[in-house]
DNA sequence: CCGGGCTATGTGACGAAGTCACCGAGCTTT
DNA sequence: AAAGCTCGGTGACTTCGTCACATAGCCCGG
């Protein structure tokens, strides 16, 4: 192994430390894949047979209903691993989630007997694998209670804050801030409308310009913070 | 070891055909425990070091809220993992989530050491964890897309069906029913009254008695089954 | 540069669900 | 039997989801 170039191990946190000759067989023992934009990176039918770690890039999973309608389950990071991609590894059972390559993603694939190898070998990749999990895990607990409790309006201003790029700009439409907290576009509409009403955005045919960052960041901290 | 009696192990599919070896290491290094009704298994603070199998009873996992109010999240149930107690074990952050005692609880305490030596020797024991992971992962999915997305009565018949015992009654409050299926009160009262309006059950203080099934099943059956 | 045809957004009416405030009815305790 | 609790019922109101349909911006071929 080439160990002038940066690993992509260095992007993972819990991977940093792991001994040198587990590092060498896990760089080559995986491959580096990208997807393009839009790309479906793994469905409930195909087992995809590998262990995705997110180099660059996002993906985003989520739930189709029965009814059509889809719920946004959470988004990987780069930095993240897709853990979901070993429940398919696993071929388990029934699940209706799927994962969409958000932009450009890059990712390492892991085959399942490097993984192998490496759950048994490493006590420091297996705490990386299960503290993927239960991150997932606790993110899940969270949506849940979200949907559950919180407004509506400050759901979505704190998804706004959080997709804002530089300049305060959200591109997105409303149909897709609709799934991404899991309600109707209308719902969004009027939502926007009334934030727009008192001054804090302004809109533009599939982008929203945040105006008053902080009106939208005090109703969010009004009611229970995070 | 005993060979006569039958092993706790049995009760775990996933664990029947481990070999013999690890099967005694295994017995040898975990213990039985009990916990009361009602008990606090696990909590958010307290981090309990071992990682749980049920034998018998079950407990429910919950989310509380800052508002007070609380969310079920799902059951554990014999044969069962609690993989959230790993998630305790390795003291992962933020999570508002506990686990209860719903009955007399009787479970297996399998201690780090013993688990992370299981891990690395055996890969019939590393399937049966995370099936268990991606297990409660989907099921967190579905629940997600119940809330979102089926009504709200459907829900309930539903859930009558599967608590009620032999007898078909449930033994349950509208309270209960409410944090249950993340709801208020006010509007499973509500609901069950339309039930008993329309004769499918009767109520008492602390029970319902299913009077017609088959009209909750129909109810259910017509929306997407589940 | 004009006019389809597409996609994004606006709106009103209504139904379903959650919230609040309060009441009364049953069980338990003393 | 009265106090005190838990459980359930109810009306008024708000928020949210759904449906149907209207309008507005954009792209593209002619």
């Amino acid at each position: 192994m080439d160990t002038r170039h940066a690993s992509w191990l260095n992007k993972f946190e819990g991977l940093q430390k792991l001994p040198s000759d587990l590092r060498a067989e896990l760089e080559a023992g995986s491959r580096i894949v990208t997807f393009p934009q839009g790309q479906q990176i793994f469905a409930p039918g195909e087992a995809s047979g590998d262990l995705l770690l997110l180099l660059e890039g996002t993906v985003r999973v989520q739930q189709k209903s029965d009814t059509g309608r889809e719920v946004f389950l959470y988004r990987v990071h780069a930095g993240d691993s897709c853990v979901l991609s070993t429940a398919c590894m696993l071929a388990f059972e029934d699940y209706a989630a799927d994962g969409v390559a958000e932009t450009e993603v890059q990712a390492v694939a892991i085959p399942r007997a490097t993984f192998d190898m490496l759950v048994s070998q490493s006590p420091m990749f297996r705490e990386f694998i299960f503290k993927a999990y239960s991150r997932r895990i606790t993110d899940l607990f969270t949506l849940i209670d979200d949907i559950v409790f919180r407004r509506l309006d400050v759901r979505l201003a704190s998804r706004l804050l959080e997709l804002a790029d530089d300049e305060g700009v959200v591109h997105a439409t409303h149909q897709v801030l609709g799934t991404e907290l899991g309600t109707a576009r209308e719902v969004i509409s009027r939502t926007l409308a009334e934030f727009q009403r008192r001054g804090w955005v302004e809109q533009a045919r599939g982008e929203i310009r945040l105006v008053e960052r902080e009106a939208l960041d005090r109703m969010v901290r009004a009611s229970g913070d995070r």
